[in-house]
DNA sequence: TTACAGCTTATTGTATACAAATGCCATTCG
DNA sequence: CGAATGGCATTTGTATACAATAAGCTGTAA
């Protein structure tokens, strides 16, 4: 994409990423164009972008408002996202190539490493994380799957309270990566698919747990 | 959406479902603009839609072209399409209400009248398919399953090639939908998934082979 | 003849002005 | 007092002009 265009699109995006752009308000082009330093051309076209993406959606007279994620949202795009990447785990065990083993290797490696420091580095778990599980992505070789499983990964909340897994929950991510890899090494689909709907899965109700905790600090604060 | 928008998406669509604009072909924004007869402004709206569709792709610099769907691409797509379809039946079957049952009778009757008739009557075939399907989807109550499922049906080259089905095919659509609603009757959701699997998958065989005769048949044109 | 540089043309990207639609508020009438 | 209606303000949709970028072509030199 181009210049302006592809400022706007991240600038919204990372705005709503963030919270700093509420769940359930109202979007105008203008104050997007001035916020991005653009003309409303490009920030228009981010939106439309967005809104496929159900990071924005429309009401019927074509106003544009931050998407609101129920926990039933939430719990929907997990159940989806579980079952598309079993399945992209599933194609990959069959065509994953030696180099693309060693690269998740790799990954995994680090991730561990930050979950091994003193301190865990989140951010750094996240990271690894994610070209962990592109890599497969890339081994599964479906442009369409790609695209589907993007759609349901970095959902706003997910990534604001991502901070909130325990270690406990981390070194399982690590051990389950392991055990995919092991599947992969012995190219057994269903394995691999089954080790990856079990660690979609688990992620989700680690989510909600946090989720729910969080919540009720929350309204124990008010309550105060 | 508003007017001329509408108007140039649903043009540029269907001039690419119809083959008029041909795969593989370049598209320019001024082209298309002048053929729907609105500014380029909407027109740069609905192809960037319909990229995301995967209708359209763009090249490294931005120009676009109309999808050329290899045979590969589209046993992908209907992979992706039969497993968005099982789990859409898995959780239609515990909350369809008996509304949606007696609609989805009316649409499988319908369906079977346009096979019934002296002469098969395919377009009412394939709108009451459409119906049948949209209704379970409708019943399944994702909006992210339903996005995505719409992103996998309405290949262009399945819409030009279903009048190849046979008779045969078309009953066995009928009785496969029958099945599915005695599924869903006894709220059997592995039942409908299994069943809507199969019927999925038995349609792409159905496509594959009809094209390879079609392709069979062209090329023996060509020799002749 | 081929490769490359520079120019010309074609195509897309952005800004802006204006049109259309929608929401909002106040006023009026029952 | 409440509901309906009219007009004003806000917001989005479309067209168009211009800017930026990429492609293609032509001429020249090795």
């Amino acid at each position: 994409m181009s210049r302006a265009s592809d400022r706007a699109y991240n600038h919204i995006r990372s705005m709503i990423l963030s919270g700093e752009l509420q769940p359930g308000s109202q979007i105008r082009e203008e104050a997007l164009a001035e916020l991005c330093g653009v003309s409303r051309t490009p920030v228009r076209d981010s939106l439309r972008r967005l809104e496929t993406e159900m990071f924005v959606r429309r009401n019927e007279s074509q106003r544009s408002f931050v998407t609101n994620w129920s926990l039933d949202d939430l719990k929907d795009a997990f159940e989806l996202r579980a079952m598309l990447e079993a399945h992209a785990a599933k194609r990959a065990a069959v065509r994953i190539t030696q180099d693309q083993l060693a690269r998740m290797r790799g990954h995994n490696g680090q991730l561990k490493q930050a979950i091994d420091a003193s301190r865990p580095n989140v951010p750094r778990f996240i990271d690894s994380n994610r070209l962990f599980h592109a890599t497969i992505l890339e081994a599964a070789a479906s442009e369409r799957l790609a695209n589907m499983l993007m759609q349901v990964t970095e959902q706003p909340v997910i990534l604001r309270t991502a901070r909130q897994y325990d270690l406990e929950n981390l070194r399982r991510s690590h051990h389950e990566h392991d055990e995919l890899l092991i599947a992969f090494d012995n190219r057994d689909g269903d394995w691999a698919a089954a080790v990856m709907t079990a660690h979609i899965r688990r992620a989700f109700h680690a989510y909600a747990e946090a989720h729910s905790t969080h919540t009720e600090i929350r309204k124990a604060n008010v309550a105060a």
